[in-house]
DNA sequence: AAAAGTCCGTTGCAAATGCAACGAAATCGG
DNA sequence: CCGATTTCGTTGCATTTGCAACGGACTTTT
């Protein structure tokens, strides 16, 4: 349990943190939804294992990821503040484990508890920062073709990582509805790049050899 | 001077709190662009008159608008959680005034003092929100087709309005810049779409004809 | 009122994209 | 280890989109 949300919260005091926010922990199958779109959010979920997307599924079956949780990362934090219901359904990408803490025992905890303040203190600071994710992701998706999206998004990669080579978080499919185009067409354009030399790749694993400042 | 930001402030307390705060009124004519993407943040901007967008502009002269700023609005609320620099322009669509507040003057600010705690738990608010709308913007651009962008934006609006008859918050140009799409493709786009009786339009002002239950 | 500038719809055309389908490769489950 | 399933690249084709250009309507300026 290494979330950002519980940073600041020593060890030994976070086993009754926990229990105080009457948090528990729940084990998913790989693809199960924890959260569908349109549900009413009333706890904040944390990914504590595995792998979960944030996906809308449209009345054609077109399929958009919004935005990959990975262990650490949590779902929800904005409802704390603002009353609303869930953009999009929370899936299980892979068998893992979420702590499902209710909003409504956060906002009980008294005012006085030094661990209430770190932990909304540490909220606000996740929801910076997502704020600053979901920028980033718009301007993916402003671009105007396939080949321009996946330079966004690898350029992107490699600026926050350092790297020219790394593994990027979706399969083929999954990397198509996440920069919300076809997957044939995703596939067509990054054998272009590769025969270009652009770039090179195997699964999901790339390597960039394009300049990339941004 | 009616920011959510202050809201809570008693109308006595406002003049001084700015004057702590160190704000300051900057009148910007239309078009300059008061902050450039890239650069680092170290103010929080309200916009108390006219109309702004966040706009970023590629090698190529592509024009896409991340959101837009209204009165009452602002820019920067991120960064007083999180050190970055600007994702995009920051420019004045038309003449209007802005308030210029330095983060640090807000960090600054005793911890004791009531409407510190007032302004941070109102900006954690307009953070929470502008999750919301990025998110819904994102849902926008998710879609396939321009149609579908269209459709996908006017009915957000008539959701969130109740009404099935608005106007835009943009010109043509506008709206094509921030649903990402090319200015005459959009204009096509439309009149088939009211050619075909799903909406109707003259101007900024639309009549959504179709029915938009999200 | 004329002139200059901006906004917007339209058109033709080249290029990009989505879609459906197929087969090879990789992965999974027993 | 083998069959079943999933993943991925490829292809052909219809459709959509971007792009460049033009002219009319409307605004603003002089």
């Amino acid at each position: 349990m290494k979330s950002i949300l519980f940073s600041g919260i020593t060890e030994k005091d976070l086993p009754a943190v926990l229990k105080r926010l009457n948090a528990v922990e729940s084990t998913v199958e790989k693809n199960r939804i924890v959260v569908h779109a349109g549900e009413k959010i009333s706890s904040v979920y944390v990914c504590i294992e595995g792998a979960f997307v944030l996906e809308t599924i449209d009345a054609n079956g077109i399929v958009s990821i919004l935005s990959e949780i990975t262990e650490g990362g949590l779902f929800g934090g904005a409802f704390v503040f603002t009353e609303s219901v869930a953009p999009a359904d929370l899936r299980a990408t892979e068998k893992g484990k979420l702590l499902v803490i209710p909003i409504e025992s956060l906002k009980n905890m008294p005012d006085g508890d030094e661990n209430k303040s770190i932990i909304l203190y540490n909220l606000v600071g996740i929801l910076a920062r997502k704020s600053a994710y979901l920028t980033t992701k718009i301007q993916h998706l402003s671009k105007r073709s396939i080949r321009a999206k996946i330079i966004s998004y690898l350029a992107e990669i490699e600026n926050r990582t350092g790297k020219k080579e790394f593994t990027v978080p979706f399969d083929r499919q999954g990397l198509a509805d996440y920069i919300c185009v076809d997957r044939a067409a995703l596939s067509k354009e990054l054998s272009k790049m590769k025969k270009e030399g652009l770039i090179d790749y195997k699964k999901n694993r790339f390597i960039v050899k394009f300049s990339s400042k941004i």
